[in-house]
DNA sequence: GTCGTTCGTGCAAACGCTTACATTCATGTC
DNA sequence: GACATGAATGTAAGCGTTTGCACGAACGAC
C-alpha cells in the first residue's frame, strides 16, 4: 500500500514533506542538492520522493526563482542537415545535464516585440542561438534579462561566447587542395553573407587565391545562401560564363549538391570535367558516389560545446569563456581531380 | 515618457492593471480573450499592455492553471531528414497558433520513471509523439495527466489520434511500377519493424508481389531499420545472394541511398543493372543524379496536420479525431528502369 | 417604482515551489 | 556552567497568474 497518487496530478512537495515527516523547505533542499542536510534526513526524504514518484513541477520551480532546467534554442529552420547535426550535439550535451530544450524558429517570427519576450519570459534558463542573422536587435533584450547566451557560428557582437569553426583555415585547405591538383580557375559560392562564417570563408578564399597567384577574377564568385538552390543557380551562372572554372568550392555541402546536379545536367562529368568541394561534411556527403570532397566541420561537437558552455554559465561556478574555435579538416573523396586541360 | 520597465524583469500583470486602472483579474481576462469585457475597458487595458510591452509570464500562467502554450515533441532523434521535415510541419502549424515546442529525444532517456514526468510535470499542454516505438508504457501516464496526445506514423494503441501515410498504397504503387518495367525479383528492405508504418509497408509489398505472381522468395526481404547503414548491409546481402533481385524497394530514402552506394561499389550501374526505389521523398532524393525514384510522403503535411489536431484538442471546442491518413505518391526519377535481362 | 437578470468588474484564494530569516539544538570553549 | 558558534530544520513570504465568488450597476418586465 505504499503506492499512492494525489488525484490526477503528481505528488507535490507537500506530499513528500508529510510522508517524510519534514517541512517542504527540507524537501526542496534535498531535491536541489543543497548541503547541510543530515544524512539520515536526506535518506528519509529521498525515500519518500521515490515512493511517491515525486518530480518537481517545473513551472512552480521556475516561478519561485529556481531553475527551470530548460534552455531555449533559436534557429531559423531545421531543414538543413548542418543544423540537424548541430542540434544533435546540443541535445546530447543538454540532456546529459538534465536540461530540456525549447525550440524557437526564426522563420515564424511573431509580432516583433512579443517574440523574444515569449521566449524568455519565464521559461528558459539560457539560450543558444544558432547561425541566425537578424538576431542582433534582441541581444540587448537578452542582456537585460540576464540569461546567458551562447552563439554558434555567427558572432554579431562580442557580448556573448561564440562557438565556431576554423572557417578560414578550412577554405584555405580546400583551395590548396585544388591548386595542388592543378586548378587555376576556382569558382567560389558564398554562404549567406549576413553571417560571419560565410564572410570568413569568402575572405579566406580570396586570400588563398591571391597567395597562390590563381585567377582572382571577381566573376568567379557567386553570392549564395548555403542552400541547394543557390548552388544550382551558381553552377548555371559559373559554368555558363565565357571562361568557366575548372573547380568550384561551395560554402556548404548543400550548395555543392546543387552544383553537381546542374553540372551533370549540363553534361559535365564529375570529377573529370569539374571538381567540386563542399563545406560541412553532412552525412549525405558520403552517401552519394562519388563521395563529396568537402571541408569537414565538427558539427555535433559544435553543438555539444555550445551546450557545455551554457551549462557551465548556468552552474554555480561559471568560468568565463569567449570564443571556441573548432578545427576543420579537408576530407578528400571522389568529386575532385586534376583538371583535364591544366589551367 | 510612456516608455518604462520595471527593473530588469518585464512588466507584470500588476503593472498593467495599475496603468489601466483596473484589477489584475480584468487584465487577465483581456489577455485571455474572454468575453464580457466592456469595449472601452478592453481598449484601455490593451493600450496599457502595449505601452508596457507586457507579455504574460508563462510559468505563472501555467501554475495558475492556464495554458503554457507549449507542446512537447517526442522523437528519438533529429538526424533523419524524414523527421526534420515532419518537425518542420509541426513547427509551422504550432507557431501559427502561438505555441512553442519543447523537444524531448528518446535517445537520452533518463531514469525511466522521471522521464515522462519531467516532460509533463507542468510544462506542456499537449504532446506529439513522432515515430517512436517504445513509448507504449508511457501512454498510460499521459492519459492520467489528461493532456492530449497525437501520434505520428505509429499507433501502438487506439487511445490517441494518429496521423499517418498511406503506407500500404505507397508500397503497392512502387511494386506496380517495378513490375510494369518488367522486374520479377524485387528485393525489399523493411523499416524498423517495431513501428506500424514499417509493418504496413512490408505487408503491402508481400501482397503486391503475391497478387502479381512475382517471385515471393523470403530471401528477398531484408529487415532494416530505416537508416543508411541497414540499406547498405541489405544491398550487400541481397546482391551477394545466388539469385540477386533486379530491383530493390527500400522503406526509406536513406536505406535506398545505402543500397545505391554499395551497389555502385560492387560495380552495378543504376538504373541499368539495378533499379532502386526509396520511400519518403526527402529533399536529398532529388539532389543526386540520377534522382531517386521514391514513394513520396507528405511529411510536412503530416507534421502540420498532427499539430493542427493537437491545437484543436486544446481548443475550447475540440472535435474528436481518430486517424488521418495522408496519401502517398510514386515519384519516378532516374533510379528505375527495365531490367537488362527481363526476369 | 420594485424586482429578477445580465453584465462588467473586483477580491482573494489558490497553483507548487524556493529561500531569507527565525528557531532549535548540539558542540566546543574558556 | 555560561556562552558563542554553527549545523539542521522550520516558518512563511513571495513568484505572476487564473478564476470562483461576490457585488454593484444597468436594464427590461411587471
Amino acid at each position: 500500500m505504499a503506492e499512492r497518487d494525489t488525484g490526477t496530478g503528481s505528488a507535490t512537495i507537500f506530499d513528500v514533506a508529510r510522508e517524510a515527516g519534514v517541512s517542504t523547505a527540507t524537501v526542496s533542499r534535498v531535491a536541489n542538492g543543497h548541503t547541510n542536510i543530515k544524512p539520515a534526513t536526506r535518506a528519509r526524504v529521498e525515500e519518500a520522493m521515490e515512493r511517491l514518484g515525486y518530480v518537481a513541477n517545473l513551472r512552480a520551480r521556475g516561478l519561485a526563482g529556481g531553475r527551470t532546467s530548460v534552455i531555449g534554442l533559436l534557429v531559423d529552420n531545421l531543414e538543413s542537415s548542418y543544423i540537424a547535426q548541430v542540434v544533435r550535439g546540443i541535445d546530447r550535451s543538454v540532456s546529459e545535464h538534465g536540461y530540456d530544450v525549447m525550440l524557437a524558429t526564426m522563420h515564424a517570427r511573431r509580432s516583433e516585440k512579443q517574440y523574444i519576450h515569449h521566449l524568455f519570459n519565464g521559461l528558459v534558463d539560457g539560450l543558444i542561438v544558432l547561425l541566425t542573422a537578424g538576431f542582433e536587435p534582441y541581444l540587448e533584450e537578452v542582456a537585460i534579462r540576464e540569461i546567458p547566451v551562447v552563439l554558434i557560428d555567427h558572432a554579431p557582437t562580442d557580448s556573448a561566447p561564440v562557438v565556431k569553426s576554423a572557417n578560414g583555415a578550412g577554405a584555405v585547405s580546400a583551395v590548396e587542395h585544388l591548386a595542388e591538383l592543378g586548378h587555376r580557375r576556382i569558382g567560389f559560392i558564398t554562404g549567406f553573407l549576413d553571417v560571419a562564417s560565410a564572410q570568413e570563408r569568402l575572405a579566406a578564399y580570396r586570400d588563398a587565391v591571391a597567395d597562390r597567384g590563381l585567377d582572382a577574377d571577381p566573376e568567379l564568385v557567386y553570392v549564395g545562401d548555403f542552400n541547394v538552390e543557390s548552388g544550382a543557380e551558381a553552377a548555371r551562372q559559373l559554368l555558363g560564363s565565357e571562361r568557366p572554372p575548372t573547380a568550384i568550392l561551395a560554402s556548404s555541402d548543400a550548395e555543392a549538391f546543387g552544383v553537381i546536379r546542374v553540372a551533370q545536367e549540363l553534361g559535365y562529368r564529375i570529377p573529370d570535367d569539374l571538381s567540386v568541394v563542399g563545406f560541412d561534411d553532412i552525412p549525405e556527403a558520403s552517401y552519394l558516389s562519388p563521395g563529396l570532397t568537402t571541408v569537414s566541420q565538427h558539427m555535433t561537437a559544435m553543438g555539444s560545446t555550445a551546450a557545455d558552455i551554457l551549462m557551465d554559465a548556468l552552474s554555480d561556478t561559471p568560468r568565463a569563456v569567449a570564443t571556441v574555435e573548432l578545427p576543420t579538416e579537408l576530407i578528400v573523396r571522389g568529386t575532385t581531380a586534376a583538371p583535364r586541360s591544366p589551367g
